[in-house]
DNA sequence: GGTGCGTTCCTTTTT
DNA sequence: GGAACGCACC
């Protein structure tokens, strides 16, 4: 490799950022490191910037290779894509970004074959849906019925254990329905299907007891980043400790124990103590929070106690006044007149200026249920709002953000951003890169131009069927077979289909309604319209202003039986906000629980409220 | 048709 | 936690 490697002493941030002393003690050091940074912290910039710090001083040495994991796809791909930003295609080739269930999952597919027979997979087993489950449980002789609470109790057991299974540490049953499972069932018309906790297991059974396996990753790894940690399963644990305990590799673990969110779905409780002693790291803890102005960190600050969180000296970003922040507590009658005031609080915030997806709404659960009043006052206002999960699921897909380059493409030119984009992945798509001779290069982007322009034409439309049409000729063009060999999920047909039909659906409502291209997609995008969502979808996000509809007993019905757990929730919940935070309570709630709402179990945060003087109260 | 009992719903990601 | 629903029973 040809290169000139960046000096350790004279390596500095990229792009002008500037790191606070444990953060960029974080960045350069090399021992396996826990950093404890709560929200705006800039965790993900610090991963990013220590990512470039090993690439170009070469402290990950060449060939060898940086591996990132996180739980959520969009949160790999935006990390791999700071780090292309920040030091560049080349150097980001050895930086490899992904979830836990891709990195397992490539694992058991690349070696399955070193696998015994015993545990070994069919060929084209597919991912397991809960009804596949319920099903191989009953082909091994267990029938839930219709008792959900006894399947997720009993589904749980399934994947608690590594491999292999003995009847020391569970039941037969148990050990039949991973057969079942595994090998699929012909005289039962059982196809082989497994479950991602199953394929983790898989993937840290065979690292464990085959040391070629084990020896290639720890030879291609030499640093690995742990974001979100505080999520980290037992299974996701296991396996990062089979393949890194007492080797060479680094670790660097990121994570924030105030939004541990996610004990319900499974999370570790002792994660943190467990890695600290296993690979005897230090721990960092950052000060600075970048994203909220001082008079909320106060607030979030007043909560550590709660939480059982040592108070630290948080640092606020200069370019904040000692004075800026505002909250309020907004108490109704009745979720009308909540609606009322929450539709002229956004349409005065517009009016100074504020954007439209700058403001947040968010609730503990339920969204329909809390907003439905807001959006239609809101769109009295002319103002959109939707419940974001939806979008959020779709704008993930690839072959979703492929469809939306390629239509704005269509749409409007000069769009470096979306043809960088389509040129790439198209290129993926059909196997051509730098080494194919430079007519084939010539002619394919030929073909890509040509497509565009027929798509430019064909975009004068009056009918939803003609859209479809259109959408079906773009599909065909790049080929459903190509989607389907690059991405793994595709290869179910009607997954695959059902994402397009929602596209389709969606875009045209956007475009029925705008009669422009440019506006639909964009819309389509959530450029135009407030979010609404649950807590635990805002999670890593952040907003001007959050306006919280909700904060009553019923909304946080689990309160008594994890009320550390419900407290990260709420910290979550404020601390998404940069600017101003709003927060809700309505005497009167059409929800399915009792129409007449409380907040005594939920008081101390009121009290919270008070103790800090900072939040104002406004009763109606 | 009243009663009592049991169950359901409510926060989630991943190829 | 707590309303709402289904069901068996008298």
């Amino acid at each position: 490799m040809n290169r000139n490697w960046v000096d350790k002493e004279e390596w500095c941030p990229a792009d002008g950022f500037r790191l606070e002393a444990e953060a960029m003690d974080t960045v350069v050091n090399d021992k396996n490191t826990l950093v404890v940074a709560g929200p705006g912290a800039g965790k993900t910039e610090l991963l990013a910037q220590r990512a470039c710090f090993l690439l170009e001083t070469n402290t990950c040495r060449y060939p060898k290779k940086i591996l990132a994991i996180s739980f959520k796809k969009d949160a790999a791909d935006n990390l791999r894509e700071r780090v292309e930003l920040r030091c560049g295609k080349e150097l980001s080739l050895r930086f490899e970004s992904k979830t836990y269930d891709a990195f397992a999952k490539e694992i058991v597919d690349r070696f399955k074959n070193s696998l015994d027979e015993s545990y070994r997979p069919l060929n084209n087993y597919k991912i397991a849906e809960t009804k596949d489950i319920k099903r191989a449980f009953e082909i091994a002789g267990l029938n839930f019925g219709e008792n959900q609470t006894e399947f997720n109790r009993v589904g749980n057991i399934l994947s608690a254990n590594i491999l292999p299974l003995s009847t020391d540490c569970i039941a037969e049953i148990f050990i039949c329905t991973w057969n079942i499972l595994l090998k699929g069932s012909r005289n039962d018309n059982f196809e082989s299907s497994l479950t991602f906790e199953m394929i983790s297991r898989l993937a840290e059974y065979l690292i464990r007891t085959n040391r070629y396996i084990k020896k290639a990753i720890e030879m291609t790894y030499s640093h690995v980043f742990l974001d979100e940690f505080q999520d980290t399963t037992s299974i996701q644990y296991d396996l990062v400790k089979t393949c890194f305990f007492q080797t060479g590799t680094i670790i660097t673990a990121v994570g924030d124990s105030k939004q541990r969110i996610m004990l319900w779905a499974g999370a570790r409780k002792s994660i943190f103590s467990d890695f600290q002693n296993d690979f005897l790291s230090q721990k960092r803890t950052l000060m600075m929070n970048h994203r909220s102005a001082p008079r909320l960190v106060e607030i979030q600050k007043a909560m550590y106690n709660s939480l059982n969180e040592d108070i630290i000296d948080l640092k606020t970003n200069e370019k904040w006044n000692q004075e800026d922040g505002e909250a309020y507590l907004r108490l109704f009658e009745d979720y009308i007149k909540e609606a009322d005031v929450l539709s002229e609080e956004i349409d005065s915030l517009i009016s100074t200026g504020i954007k439209i997806n700058e403001i947040c709404i968010i609730v503990k659960q339920m969204v329909d249920v809390y907003s439905q009043e807001i959006i239609d006052k809101l769109a009295q206002h002319n103002i959109k709002a939707r419940n974001e999960a939806v979008y959020q699921d779709l704008l993930k897909e690839d072959v979703i953000k492929i469809l939306v380059s390629l239509f704005r493409l269509a749409s409007k030119d000069g769009m470096p951003d979306d043809w960088d984009y389509i040129y790439d992945i198209l290129c993926e798509l059909d196997g051509i890169d730098e080494s194919c001779n430079p007519q084939i290069i010539k002619d394919f982007i030929r073909k890509v131009e040509l497509m565009i322009n027929d798509t430019k034409k064909k975009l004068n439309i009056t009918y939803e069927e003609q859209f479809s049409d259109l959408v079906d000729y773009t599909i065909k063009y790049i080929s459903y077979e190509k989607f389907a060999s690059k991405f793994q999920q595709y290869k179910s047909r009607d997954y695959f289909d059902n994402l397009v039909e929602q596209f389709k659906r969606l875009v045209w409502i956007e475009y029925d309604e705008t009669k422009d291209w440019i506006k639909a997609i964009d819309n389509f995008e959530g450029k135009n319209s407030i979010p609404i969502m649950t807590i635990h979808k805002s999670k890593g996000l952040e907003y001007d202003t959050i306006f919280f509809v909700g904060l009553e007993d019923s909304a946080f019905w689990n309160f008594k039986n994890q009320p550390d757990e419900d407290r990260c929730t709420f910290f979550v919940a404020l601390s998404r906000a940069k600017r101003r935070i709003d927060f809700t309570f309505s005497s009167n709630r059409p929800t399915q629980f009792s129409s007449i709402q409380k907040h005594d179990c939920i008081n101390e945060f009121y009290e919270l409220f008070k103790d800090t003087g900072i939040v104002k109260k406004i009763e109606y």
